[in-house]
DNA sequence: TTTGGATATATCGGTTCGATACATCGATAC
DNA sequence: GTATCGATGTATCGAACCGATATATCCAAA
């Protein structure tokens, strides 16, 4: 009922399920391992979930009918039922995608704080160049007060703490200011990509497709 | 009552109120800011942590004592109290030490989890020098196996994912690869400090000096 | 043969977070 | 002088989430 279900896990599914249809097992491996490195989801949020987005009609079962085209299924070819057990394979419908540009091009806040920015910047290849420039430029100062708060706390504290203390503190101060040095990349990147002129400026979804992906098999 | 109170928190309160007493507010800001680095700690969770602490008997109220009777004092004070409303000073009971003892001497992979790696570090200051170099090398092993699992995720998916998921692993990779060579030194630090005599340790790399400084004060 | 591990769906209990309510204090503004 | 605002301070509630578990099938190795 609590459709206020966490704007993060509903991305990650909805964008994962936007490149394959799959079940919930293989959608949770491909969240943790593909966009997390972060830590596990768990089926207790994933399968409320799959089943609030089904009920919400954004991702519909697919019965898979004897032998669907396509070589993204080669890894789990052709086994849509396993036994006599069905495995519920997920898509997107095409409220599903819709749904997915909008949570896909808000770029707000939630985009860059700890939470969500791992899911967007997975999701960048389907995103609008201005948006990711939002997003990263957002990542960027949010990082940049954190980097301030423990500055501040290292010369207000030293002296006054243990020098384990201070390392932490000194070791954190070091990981954020690299993770803004790879933002600055980043965002230089997505600079230069904005002021070239597009082959194409807009596209009825105003997203460009992916062009990196497949012809592989 | 859950006692089953994560022992992340408890170790964490104890910790901090070894240094000096305080009250909650005070405490969580500590948390966040000293130990933490990480995200805030909510009072959801501090509040009730203090209630069965004190149950427990592990930490006590500071009474701000030498005060036989007078309610209006409290003027200069370590102003235990504030105007009319009173403020709970909490402060380490003999039990609360030994406990605090017992957390920091256990070292079990608790300790290098996410979770409890940074506060155990913190208070390295207070832990022998066997535990410390156990859990750095338990944070270590946990961290490669990290490794491991992204550069199987790099091959397996290199050229099947867009170049923004691959540019996403490629920095998470790097980054726990700095982690891992951050343990590496002070592993390589703690192993002198075991193997000098417990006479006058140096100080080669510029993180020790944790001796017996504490008590006696 | 049986054990064990991977696949797969699902739920439950307990913990934690985020928001909020309440109240007082100090400063700044009007 | 007083109104307002933000920080200090204690506390709780509902919603979200994690971890463990239950169930069940398949396959490979012992």
């Amino acid at each position: 009922m609590g459709r206020n279900r966490s704007a993060v896990l509903e991305l990650a599914v909805l964008g994962v399920l936007r490149r394959t249809p799959m079940h919930g097992y293989e959608l949770r491996k491909q969240i943790t391992s593909v966009l997390g490195l972060f830590r596990a989801l768990s089926y207790g949020s994933l399968y409320p979930c799959l089943h609030e987005l089904l009920a919400a009609g954004l991702i519909a079962e697919e019965h898979d009918e004897a032998e669907p085209d396509g070589p993204a299924r080669a890894a789990s070819a052709g086994r849509a039922r396993r036994g006599g057990r069905a495995l519920k394979v997920y898509r997107l419908t095409a409220d599903g995608k819709e749904r997915l540009q909008e949570l896909l091009g808000e770029g707000g806040p939630a985009a860059w704080e700890d939470d969500g920015f791992g899911v967007h910047f997975a999701f960048f290849g389907q995103t609008r160049v201005d948006v990711r420039l939002r997003i990263l430029e957002g990542r960027r100062s949010r990082l940049e007060e954190r980097m301030e708060s423990i500055r501040a706390a290292l010369t207000r504290t030293r002296e006054r703490v243990d020098s384990y203390t201070l390392e932490l503190h000194r070791h954190g101060l070091e990981s954020v200011e690299r993770e803004v040095r790879w933002l600055n990349e980043l965002i230089a990147s997505e600079r230069q990509v904005a002021s070239e002129p597009p082959a194409v400026p807009e596209s009825p979804t105003g997203i460009q497709e992916n062009t990196s992906d497949k012809e592989s098999s």
